[in-house]
DNA sequence: TTTCTGACA
DNA sequence: TGTCAGTA
């Protein structure tokens, strides 16, 4: 049992069957065919399709997210051969976009969190 | 029942 | 991305 059907790995990583078949369709993601023709996936790409997931979230294209992906995988196997000066100054932008992104939901957090102060300090000071 | 592909919103 | 159709 080391294949998943798109069913299971939808409810593995939380993601639609409609968006499997995308990651599949953009190249992110690759699966077997079943005799029946169903999909059939190595159930480690649960982790790869979480870290899709996030990428995604971070803003980043799938086209960016192909070609970046194997340079991020586990087994830092590095490939050097992968690291052209193209990737090199993607992986350097998307990056930094990641930075920028990181402090704009720190200071938003921080606003949260200060708002929230001052409104609980003035409900304790009205219930008091 | 589950999945497949293609298509539309 | 969701959903619908018509299958296998």
């Amino acid at each position: 049992m080391g294949h998943l059907r798109i069913g299971q790995l939808s409810e593995r990583t939380n993601t639609s069957r409609r968006l499997l078949r995308y990651y599949e369709e953009q190249q992110l993601i690759v699966a077997t065919r079943a005799a029946n023709g169903y999909r059939e996936y190595d159930e480690r790409l649960a982790d790869r399709v979480l870290q899709i997931r996030g990428l995604l979230d971070a803003g980043l294209p799938t086209r960016i997210i192909k070609q970046i992906l194997p340079c991020l995988d586990k087994p830092r196997t590095i490939h050097f051969a992968d690291a052209t000066p193209e990737m090199i100054a993607t992986l350097t932008d998307e990056r930094d976009r990641i930075t920028e992104r990181i402090n704009c939901l720190v200071r938003n957090r921080d606003a949260m969190t200060e708002y929230l102060e001052v409104v609980s300090n003035t409900e304790s000071r009205q219930a008091s």
